[in-house]
DNA sequence: CGACTAGTTGAGGCCAGTCAATGTTGGTGG
DNA sequence: CCACCAACATTGACTGGCCTCAACTAGTCG
């Protein structure tokens, strides 16, 4: 197997020659940054080595570049090792729905199970690179190796699960409930990935993020600055700073 | 074993004394009338009597009867045998939402397979009748044979798809096109399982079809009213009537 | 520099929510 | 069997939150 260059760079903007210590080129589950939070988890030795094997190779998507497309065949379950993507419904009359964004560790994909071709788009937010994941040799594994299949329950039922919670916020609260929920969810999986949660950097636009709210971008842009003059955050531009913790999560129904 | 003829008398009310041809004291998917859309599609005989075996019974569930509430421990999904159920997603504020009604065949509890336990209620529309599937059993079936395997995962894969579905529906829809959308999905289940789907009595108030569509019950009782007015449906009380199905399609947005 | 994309802010309108009164249905007990 | 009550449903009048439309700013890239 030829190990290519990898890591690779990915941030979006920086065009200075990156030094990279060492090429990793096949990808390792035992070294990968996000395997805490990906598929390997609770993996033993053996099982994670043979998880390696399963792993066709990856796919590095460019921002605004797809990672697949409705009506696709399915054949692969995606890992997300390094970028964010956000998932898009389409109805047939051509209004379309962010349905998800998905970070380092997440798993894209499973979407297509059910028909056996994929439903939605995935789109990359940023530069990215996924691991592939051939569904049958992962069912395969799946087969001889319990955890693991736990783990692909698992996390086809976090897909579910996060459908319901999204129906809960869509179907019940008011905007400045969904944007507090929004943003409580995303400081909690930036501090899981070891990033402050606090202060980031959305990789999504403000209509990304309307969409996925169901709202409208002007909304989402009046909140922000509703909430920064009252004291909840700070915006500037993408950058957000999040100020009143307690405030956000009155605001979220406690549920962030 | 025994076989059950499955003609179970479950209807509501019935307080007379119902005549219950035979004990059928096992579950036989074989001859479950259900079992076209249930978890042993496509199973062969022999995986189909495993299935049986873990089958660990039935449990009958009275109207407003709860299957499982929140935060009970997972152990099992259930099969739908007879009846209807709704799902509600609580938050912590004592908001609630309804996130789905299943119907016969149709697998619930899925949603504790994440954290464990459930996170969802699952309560009886009227008086019903499952299947007892527990998990670990289940699990080991699946690890043996790849057809349950896979009909594990399109099940599990459902939900998080129909939950996409329901965002699209819950984030860009008007009510009226919401409406629309529920009541050909309604259709089309019943089709899919012998009834008619022009016609058929609804199992939910107004108030959980609001719920479940992100309205308020004045809302769909007008829209309702509405729509019999244009002449796309009659109403009477719960007894629904589909009259222009071209015409709901339109307004579903071709999506039913 | 112009063209473009992303974001902010304001004014006004509309759809669905709220509040409230009334009608209908179904189960219960006399 | 009927009377009663509670739950469910319908309809109207009014309100308000979010959308629409539109103008303007800031940052980016060829």
């Amino acid at each position: 197997m030829t190990r290519g260059v990898a890591s690779v760079v990915l941030s979006a903007s920086a065009a200075s020659p990156n030094v990279i210590p060492y090429c990793d080129l096949a990808p390792h589950c035992v070294s990968c940054s996000v395997r805490e939070m990906c598929l390997p988890v609770g993996l033993d030795g053996p099982a994670l080595g043979r998880l390696d094997n399963v792993v066709a190779g990856r796919r590095r998507i460019r921002k605004k570049g797809s990672l697949y497309r409705p009506g696709e065949p399915f054949a692969c379950l995606y890992a997300i090792r390094v970028g964010t993507f956000k998932t898009l419904t389409l109805a047939e009359d051509g209004r379309e729905q962010v349905t998800g964004f998905y970070m380092g560790g997440e798993i894209l994909g499973a979407d297509g199970i059910e028909e056996n071709r994929y439903s939605c788009e995935a789109t990359a937010l940023e530069d990215s690179e996924v691991c592939v994941l051939p569904f049958s040799l992962l069912d395969e594994l799946a087969h001889e190796v319990p955890s693991l299949r736990r783990n692909l329950y698992k996390c086809l039922a976090r897909d579910a699960c996060q459908g319901q919670k999204m129906m809960l916020l869509l179907g019940s609260m008011c905007a400045e409930e969904r944007l507090a929920v929004f943003l409580l969810d995303l400081a909690h999986r930036y501090r899981a990935r070891g990033f402050s949660m606090n202060e980031f950097i959305l990789r999504m636009t403000r209509e990304e993020i309307a969409s996925y709210l169901g709202l409208k971008l002007e909304t989402v842009s009046r909140l922000f600055s509703r909430l920064q003059g009252e004291g909840l955050l700070q915006v500037q531009g993408r950058a957000i700073k999040l100020l009143d913790f307690s405030a956000l999560k009155r605001l979220a129904g406690s549920s962030g």
